[in-house]
DNA sequence: TTGACCCATCAGCCGCTGCTGACATATCCT
DNA sequence: AGGATATGTCAGCAGCGGCTGATGGGTCAA
């Protein structure tokens, strides 16, 4: 239950919120979250260290571009907190 | 989405997770989620006010005790937040 | 190696939001 | 009517959180 607040209070932003709807579709580096959301690199990492932090999102390095830094989602994090979430609106 | 997002933002605060979950199981009057909370009644009026401008909850006033104000989820609309809420972690 | 590029971290500021205290309103009881 | 109970509303304050600017690290190309 206190899992579901803290996920609710993550996408509750909706830079956020976009970032891991981006993400569905496979990983993006922040330089592109940054364009798409209109916002700085500093500032689109700054909530990409808040979603890695929640488990929710994993970063590797791109391997033909090392100097990109790629995000994915952890699936199973996200369907548990889809799932805490439903749960807490049952 | 925008629509997931508020829901998020209001759903990401514990009090007001509490008196959703507390709804799931029938109407409850603003003492008893005060009590529940361990906050006070305007603190809980307000949350509940945030909760039906955005139409989760209705309010009715008690068919015996008229000085009680009943708050109930609008089931539909608490539907209708949950598959937002899904969709954008699809 | 030097520079350019991409990203992370930090301190600081500012706006939003939740809580509180005071007051108003509505309903019931005597 | 008058008091008690239950809730709503409002201004004010304090704390949290997001954005920014500056700085540093890590990687690649020339």
């Amino acid at each position: 239950m206190s899992r579901a607040v803290d996920v609710a209070r993550l996408i509750g932003d909706r830079s956020r919120a976009t970032i891991l709807a981006m993400l569905a579709d496979g990983p993006h580096c922040v330089c592109e979250f940054a364009t798409a959301l209109g916002a700085r690199e500093n500032n689109v990492s700054n909530h990409l260290a808040r979603l890695r932090q929640a488990g929710l999102v994993r970063s590797t390095r791109h391997e033909a571009n090392g100097r990109l830094q790629y995000y994915e989602r952890d699936e199973a994090a996200v369907e548990a907190a889809r799932t805490a979430l439903s749960t807490l609106l049952r």
